[in-house]
RNA sequence: GUGCCCGUAGCUCAGUCGGAUAGAGCACAAGCCUUCUAAGCUUGGGGUCGCAGGUUCGAAUCCUGCCGGGCACGCCA
């Protein structure tokens, strides 16, 4: 916020000296990137500008600092501006430049750090999307889990948000599928005969043909011949796998809006019309008795068929379709999230788009590494052909929905993710989501500390600015003025993951300012005089807003109170 | 072989658009509870930012080449 009015001093500075000739028109404003120093020496808020113009301008930094400075306009919360080492600007606030920051963050209140950015643009953002030809495993969930809070930040940008997941619901897979709980139909039937290696070879096919039989659906279906049993099978198994997947989901708080199935693209017939378009379009030809789509002409390595010499179509060709539906829909961002093994899709997709029209940067991929589920130092085998692999909902039941979701988004989704079960189980006290969620908690409980002694935090009160003046307060009013600035940063960078490393330190820079409290009485919030406690109250509700505002984001609950777990009586022997 | 991701403290990882003396947690060492939750806090040790060049006022960050780990390279889905 305070960055937003500086930044704007800045730049009437700037074209002031353009004015006056001192930075030549030619040099076009750059934006303006203000940080807070490391070193509290140099200010509280400190831009690079005149470094980064230097050479268009052709003046040496520290002559165009100066200039900038010379001819900036002042403002109330500026107590100071100088130029320090190779020509940055330092600014210097008055003490009580936050006061209305903090005012403006309890009227905004659940809004705070939502923005309207990208009002009236709808965004799509596609993930999971798992075949259902088994259950969820870790490596979906780190999916499920980015997809959504991603689906969320776009939203607090103003996106009109839908979360979707595309469903393949025919072809190879699903035929296989079917074969699989035929032929354990079949062995539960008392037939022998070996199970074919290309079957999928979970234990939860077994339990379908066990239901399958048990609700008598495949005596009906003892008339149809091989081939319409075997369909059969894969639709009953296919929709069965697929409210399993949903619960599941469910149970991390992932919900899409939508679930798109591949055979209504079939029903609709919409791959004819979309071929004949980009046909139209000059980007297909024949070739080998094959139908190839020149994806080349737009960047990718080589062409790619779309229907095959034997007549059949690809998988491509219905994802093309399905993209250009998105498109058609309204759409004008689409993010989809796949799996880093899916990475070289992205150029033919992105091919597809520009060639039917759109701007290519509207559709963006999220990729998603690899996830290595371990439990005290041994990798969890994750095969799914021999059905041993971890799955989601054991995840869940074990670790639980919260540190689940923060585990998953606390690293960058472009590196690998080491999951350990040992350490999301066993040392949950030092688990940083408790470490923020107690932050809340504690804040929490001093509001019904207040409250009980009958002199609660009165919101309606003017903040007296000098009742603030602690240099950690200062600091925490600091921090939750930069919440929205981030969330329009992470949006834009498609990288939830440093909010966890925001809120991380968000709770740290509580919980040492609580804590000096046992020790300096200033530090304490209840006890004070009443301006200045309500004071400190409205200090405290917007770290409380920042905190739940920033879970809420990421699908992690903020409790009011923490429960103590058991094995912690150890600290107080 | 080609493309993409990763390599930062003993371990797991942050590090924004190139910025001032590279950070956190865990582990280790020493302290802190009559008070708003000690599920906490303070202090300390610990670094060839994989290696070598280059770009420039300045590089963990950008470029090139290597090394190491992962993933993908189909008229499969």
């Amino acid at each position: 916020m305070i960055e937003q009015r500086l930044s704007q001093v800045v730049t009437q500075a700037f074209a002031a000296c353009q004015e006056a000739g001192e930075i030549p028109r030619t040099v076009v404003c750059p934006p303006i990137h203000l940080e807070r120093p490391r070193q509290s020496a140099h200010g509280d808020l400190a831009t690079n500008i005149a470094l980064v113009i230097a050479k268009a301008a052709k003046r040496s930094p520290r002559a165009i600092a100066e200039a900038l400075v010379a001819r900036m306009p002042s403002d109330p919360h500026l107590q100071g501006v100088s130029v320090a080492g190779p020509g940055f600007i330092n600014f210097d606030l008055i003490p009580t430049w936050f006061v209305e920051q903090l005012t403006e963050i309890i009227a905004a209140d659940q809004r705070y750090g939502c923005t309207n950015i990208h009002q009236g643009e709808r965004c799509q953002v596609e993930f999971v999307s798992a075949n259902p030809t088994g259950p969820l495993h870790v490596g979906h969930g780190r999916n499920a889990i980015l997809g959504d809070v991603l689906g969320n930040l776009l939203a607090a940008v103003g996106y009109q948000v839908t979360k979707e997941y595309y469903v393949n619901d025919t072809g190879v897979q699903i035929e296989t599928l079917g074969r699989s709980v035929l032929c354990r139909l079949r062995e539960l039937q008392g037939e022998k005969a070996a199970f074919p290696a290309e079957c999928y070879q979970g234990s939860y096919i077994i339990d379908i043909a066990q239901q399958l039989q048990g609700d008598g659906t495949a005596v009906a279906w003892q008339t149809l011949d091989e081939r319409a049993q075997s369909l059969a099978c894969g639709r009953y198994a296919a929709d069965r796998i697929l409210r399993g997947i949903t619960d599941d989901l469910a149970a991390c708080g992932v919900v899409h809006d939508r679930y798109f199935l591949e055979s209504a693209l079939h029903v609709e017939g919409a791959i004819p019309v979309v071929i004949e378009q980009l046909r139209h379009a000059g980007h297909l030809y024949e070739q080998d008795d094959a139908l190839w789509f020149r994806s080349t002409a737009f960047g990718d390595d080589k062409d790619r068929v779309i229907r095959k010499s034997d007549g059949s179509l690809t998988y491509f060709a219905a994802d093309i379709a399905y993209h250009a539906r998105k498109y058609v829909e309204g759409f004008s961002r689409v993010v989809d999230v796949l799996g880093a093994d899916h990475a070289g899709y992205v150029p033919r997709m992105k091919a597809v788009v520009a060639a039917l029209g759109h701007d290519a940067g509207s559709l963006d991929y999220v990729l998603t590494q690899l996830v290595n589920l371990t439990r005290g130092g041994e990798v969890v085998s994750m095969s799914t052909r021999r059905g041993e692999y971890e799955t989601l909902a054991r995840l869940i039941a074990e670790v639980g929905r919260d540190v689940t979701r923060y585990f998953y988004l606390m690293r960058s989704h472009t590196a690998q993710l080491d999951f350990d079960l040992a350490l999301a189980t066993a040392q949950t006290l030092e688990n940083p989501v408790y470490y923020v969620q107690y932050a809340h908690a504690r804040i929490c409980s001093i509001f019904a500390k207040a409250e009980a002694t009958g002199a609660g935090w009165r919101q309606r009160d003017p903040l007296e600015a000098s009742q603030l003046d602690l240099e950690e307060e200062r600091a925490l009013a600091r921090l939750v003025g930069e919440y929205p600035g981030l969330i329009r940063a992470i949006a834009e960078e498609l990288a939830p993951h440093r909010l966890t490393v925001y809120l991380l330190e968000v709770a740290r820079t509580f919980q040492s300012y609580y804590t000096r409290g046992k020790q300096d009485p200033r530090y304490r919030v209840l006890g004070q005089a009443l301006p200045k406690m309500q004071a400190k109250l409205s200090l405290l509700h917007c770290l409380r807003i920042v905190i739940r505002n920033g879970l809420g984001l990421l699908g992690i609950s903020a409790p009011e109170r923490m429960n103590r777990i058991e094995g912690d009586a150890a600290h107080h022997d």
